[in-house]
DNA sequence: AGCTATTGATAAGA
DNA sequence: TTCTTATCAATAGCT
């Protein structure tokens, strides 16, 4: 509100997030008790910093016996037990409502965070959905690379075992006949050889571009 | 505050009371929720008209938890909260934190789906959604199927060539030494061989499960 | 409900 | 924390 807007977001430094707390408290407890004074208002207000210090004030009255009247007003009807055993239930299917409503979300949402608990990303922000996009990409990723990998190393160990029979019978024609005329087969190859290294690499490039 | 001061006290006249209610009401809810999201604080407020009308809000959580941590702070001075209202309570509770969870799952249907101005999505929107999902999986997978099908490939057509190699060698030992001895190397391999059939098949499915 | 002229709140800096 | 000050935000008085 001065000297240049800032983000509605958690103030990221320390220091500057604990200086706007002090003031910002001062500020909004001073608003409620204007409210309070000009509108004939009960208001309770309480703060717990992130550090978990309780700052409060109640306007009119005691904070306990405003959280008393608070609570008397969420019964509703205070008299019948009847009332009460009726807004529990539909209370309940509200909920029921809105867990169907949670369910259609997630199988939605399955495609994207990867069936996990769904519940762990519940409260968190789009950093949290980030992550978990990350996260869900670096599980398909893996089991896809585990089958591959092992396949390619299975024909690598192939590989080696022929060339390494290739040039066992290079050696035995050698001693044993005497050719010089027959060229060393394939120990050279036209083939661009990986190392064991480059691979990998190639594909951790491959998967972060994503 | 504008168009001049006012005296810090009831307003009398009940029109512009309630008015002047209204308005700071507004504002002062709008404060406490900027307070909590800058400084990261968990604020309950809670404002009776002086109609007994109440409003409320609880930023970070929900007044239920404020009010039992408030609780805790003092002590433990417990009210008499009858067990049908704490169920109430736990079960409005309950309601808030799956509207929140609505409300986060919404966002990040948005975020993905367009970077969204739409607020609320329909089932055929979140269709769509499923739909470019896929697609977008698909194309990943794709563009890394490519890279290691074509290593593959090569590892293969090294193989075959290898296995040539091997073949002529030994064919020449046979007819210009005419050893008998030698075993044949390396035509029963103790590797499972795949076919070209497998490894692909294999693949799909492991794809498909997700 | 909207609209401004004002006052009030406050981010940055000391 | 507190003070100051330049700016931004809230809102009193009207429509």
């Amino acid at each position: 509100m001065a000297r240049g807007k800032i983000q509605m977001k958690r103030i990221e430094n320390p220091v500057h997030r604990q200086v706007t707390f002090c003031k910002r408290r001062a500020g909004l407890l001073k608003k409620a008790k204007e409210l309070s004074v000009l509108c004939d208002a009960e208001i309770g207000v309480f703060i717990f910093s992130a550090h978990g210090k309780l700052y409060e004030q109640a306007s009119k009255g005691t904070m306990q016996g405003l959280i008393e009247r608070y609570m008397k007003c969420n019964r509703g009807a205070q008299s019948e037990l009847h009332v009460n055993d009726k807004e529990v239930l539909d209370l309940k299917d509200e909920i029921s409502k809105l867990k169907l409503e949670i369910d259609v979300l997630h199988k939605g949402m399955r495609f994207i965070y990867g069936g996990g608990n769904g519940y762990s990303m519940t409260l968190d922000e789009m950093n949290v959905l980030e992550k978990h996009l990350e996260i869900w990409m670096c599980q398909i990723r893996s089991a896809k690379m585990d089958i591959m990998f092992q396949e390619i190393q299975l024909l690598k160990n192939k590989e080696g075992i022929l060339k390494a029979a290739n040039e066992y019978l290079q050696e035995k024609m050698d001693e044993q006949c005497g050719f010089g005329s027959m060229e060393p087969m394939l120990t050279n190859t036209d083939y661009p050889l990986m190392t064991n290294n480059q691979f990998p690499l190639t594909i951790q490039n491959e998967i972060y571009q994503f």
